[in-house]
DNA sequence: TGGAAATGAATTGCGCGCAATTGATAAATC
DNA sequence: GATTTATCAATTGCGCGCAATTCATTTCCA
């Protein structure tokens, strides 16, 4: 540890701990969804929906966090495999409206133990689970209102 | 919220919750970093390579849980822009050392104002912030030990 | 010592994630 | 009503992130 910025120092940053984490994250979810062949940001797109079914590219993209550029590809990767359609809107045709499948929706059932297999992991707590979990969202909240500023170079801390 | 499995709503979930939270660490950095012309994971290894010089590729991938499909590329380009160098090392030439050159080195001044600036962002009490840095790293350990077991399916919660 | 096993990096293939652009449609403005 | 502006999805380009494989080197050990 010969830092000459203690900042700098790996072990102590929050952001490398979530960036690591969302990494393991990812792992743990790969193996269990395997067996449905879908990958974690599939996986969430598929809960949006079974919450609220037809909804537009824009909407999903609202509630993930996520563009078209990432969300078009996704989507037509679900839809080959049956898992939804994609329709443009009659009254509005800019949009395209995503549905569940027969198959799509029945899927909720053969995957409603992985929420399970992923707290079994965790092994925490409700009202320590609870806490952390507001404890994040706050920050994210503060990071997604993070206003770009110029950083001045050469100001040692 | 007509979701048959409460489990599986979105906003409860703490991976969503830090997959998205990485999401945006990652633009603000993009926007901190972008007059150095680094991305996030390449001023990771510069922050290892700052505090110890002349780790392979293997021990840099420890520290950040990354393989070598995700380095090999990333060097390369960090070499191409000058910042490090790559050389087969002379007593076991399986393993690649990467030093930092005299340009890498001197970002690390350069690139000193850049932890606090997302410590602004961030706006938490030191206390507040060593606390929930605790509990996320733990969470990291249970993940990363994650070991992979098959799951039944139509098991409804 | 010679062959098998292990190790380390590189490569390949694929799916994000996002900035920037394009093209089509709808809304706003005059 | 025609033109400008805004909105939405799709596309392009690039950099991860990781599983799987390949290739060279080293270590193990019989």
């Amino acid at each position: 540890m010969t830092a000459k910025n203690p900042a700098q120092a790996l072990d102590n940053q929050l952001c490398f701990t979530v960036y690591s984490m969302a990494h393991a994250f990812n792992r743990a979810y790969r193996t269990i969804l395997a067996p449905f062949d879908l990958t974690y940001p599939q996986y969430l797109v598929l809960i949006v929906l079974w919450a609220e079914d037809g909804l537009s590219v824009r909407e999903i993209g609202a509630k993930l966090f996520l563009d078209s550029g990432t969300l078009t590809p996704l989507l037509k990767r679900l839809e080959a495999q049956g898992y939804v359609r994609r329709a443009r809107d009659k009254a509005d045709e800019r949009q395209v409206r995503i549905s569940l499948t027969d198959e799509g929706r029945a899927l909720q059932e053969r995957a409603s133990g992985v929420p399970q297999e992923i707290g079994c992991t965790l092994g925490m707590a409700g009202d320590e689970y609870r806490a952390l979990l507001g404890q994040l969202a706050d920050l994210r909240g503060r990071l997604q209102a993070y206003e770009p500023q110029a950083i001045q170079e050469d100001e040692p801390g």
